[in-house]
DNA sequence: ATAAGTGCAAATCATTTGCAATGTC
DNA sequence: GACATTGCAAATGATTTGCACTTAT
């Protein structure tokens, strides 16, 4: 099932990659394999690396290609967390709507959703005057393992 | 008393220096006017520029190695819109929780206080087991009146 | 055939840093 | 006088881009 999903996220990139009038190319594939395969975030860096795993050929500057048409796509989605270099979500179509926690001493990055937020953004957005395109928490935290045991149980899993 | 808030701020400011045995130098203290004397965001260029018509000698170098000290001092806020370039905000020890909204079509940065959502943030931490330090809220949208008229009135302002 | 895609290396651009000179305490 | 600070120019590091060659359609 899980399986399934996958697949069909990569269909409908591909979808996409044919409606633009884009090819399908090995690298693109290699690509499109590892970031739907995967349920982690990364960066280009590191998906970079896992490519270069299955193939060696493929090079820095199509990875930094492919990532915006990832994004644009709204199958991926691009995070900024206030390091030097972005963090891609592959799970992004799954849950629109995600925010983020972060563990300030693992780093550790939890998701999660919450409709409450939404209308609540929204209320605010209209109370403004605006309407709410799209929306970004961060909630920069410590876990409560970590402060009474001293151990961040996040860290092996991270 | 907007005067007097600000300089109490600045006051802040150079006390923060003095505990961490940092000199108060001509340089610093034009900056210190500066960020303390706006109440808009601004980037790292920017006051760069700002600091420089009151005193040419100033260097992109020290305004670089003066930012870190703003915001350790809790003073001034980093923020991160995705650009490549970061924001600060001189507004923040007044509002320490305030969130951001920022119109797709002017870059106009609107802040805003939500007790409501700092209270679910907290929940939401609880539940998956942290305590939440500090939370980031960004809001993309457009202005209604933009969709209306076509205009956004945010425009000028800017 | 033709237009898109690729790797490479060079270019960008915000930010950082080494260093010798200068200023503050 | 000791040590922090400065400006300058060079370095860094992520991302972007020009170009000549290659490949998907």
């Amino acid at each position: 099932m899980r399986t399934e999903a996958r697949e069909e996220t990569k269909r409908k990139f591909i979808d996409f990659l044919e409606e633009k009038n884009l090819r399908i190319t090995d690298q693109r594939r290699i690509i499109i394999d590892i970031v739907f395969d995967t349920e982690e975030h990364f960066t280009a860096d590191q998906l970079l690396e896992w490519a270069r795993q299955r193939d060696r050929s493929v090079s820095r500057a199509t990875v930094y290609r492919t990532l915006p048409l990832l994004t644009e796509s709204n199958l991926v989605h691009e995070m900024d967390f206030g390091k030097p270099y972005k963090f891609y979500d592959p799970n992004y179509s799954d849950h629109p709507n995600h925010n983020h926690l972060i563990c300030e001493n693992c780093e550790k990055i939890v998701e999660f959703d919450s409709e409450q937020i939404d209308s609540i953004e929204n209320e605010i957005g209209q109370k403004l005057g605006f309407t709410v395109k799209s929306q970004k928490l961060q909630l920069s935290a410590t876990c409560d393992k970590l402060k009474k045991s001293g151990v961040c149980d996040n860290k092996a899993s991270n």
